[in-house]
DNA sequence: TTCTTTAATCGTATATTTGCGATATAAAAT
DNA sequence: ATTTTATATCGCAAATATACGATTAAAGAA
């Protein structure tokens, strides 16, 4: 029984939905908040802030690392995050154009 | 043993997260794009365009609708779908401000 | 060296998502 | 009235995601 199909829609799409999947729970949306508002790259200062436990906030931080959103230094024993500003731009503008693509071409929408 | 702490988080940050989460399958992302190439809502032509089954795309169609993305209007024995334009603009317009407030703040980062 | 601090990873429980076939529903066609 | 067509929903199986405690790893401090 085959499931999980999600390789058989194009890249674009899967690379789309990869980047909203990163997004899609709200501890990575604060996660990104909170690394932005510090000047600073925060690591643990994180885990204070969330109502998370440690190795929860850690998977969180692998995920959005993972989907190319933040980028990880390690520094001494202590790990500094921050935004990957490129990625951002990249998916934001990603989503601009389809939409702006998409309404261009529904002008008249029939309902 | 609590799972699901989602409600911890703030509207905002849960509402962009639900918008995410709409758009985290490539799928729906293959719908939204089928739904706007067309300037007739369609509605079982996406079965014959998606490798999906019938009722799996009524699932997601169904998601798309909770996430109000999508507007359905029943039509005689079928259902026509178009987007609503109206949300995405907000949740576009949304997550462009939550980049650009994040990027305004973080001019000097440190990796 | 030993202890402490910081963060990643492992193991595990539970929840949610994804997908399909089968069935139900409801309107149109015959 | 029966059949066809279009779509939603139910029930189930398998895959993923979420969360936590416990453990590991690695650097700095004692």
């Amino acid at each position: 029984m085959a499931i999980h199909k999600k390789e058989s829609f194009s890249v674009k799409e899967q690379s789309l939905a990869e980047f909203a999947k990163a997004l899609a729970h709200p501890a990575r949306i604060a996660i990104l908040k909170v690394l932005a508002q510090r000047n600073e790259c925060i690591c643990g200062d994180i885990v204070d802030v969330l109502p998370l436990a440690q190795s929860t906030v850690s998977q969180h931080l692998k995920e959005l690392k993972n989907a190319g959103l933040i980028i990880g230094t390690v520094d001494g024993p202590r790990s500094c995050y921050c935004i990957n500003w490129k990625a951002f731009e990249k998916f934001n503008t990603e989503f601009g154009m389809l939409f702006n693509n998409l309404k261009i071409k529904n002008e008249k929408a029939c309902c």
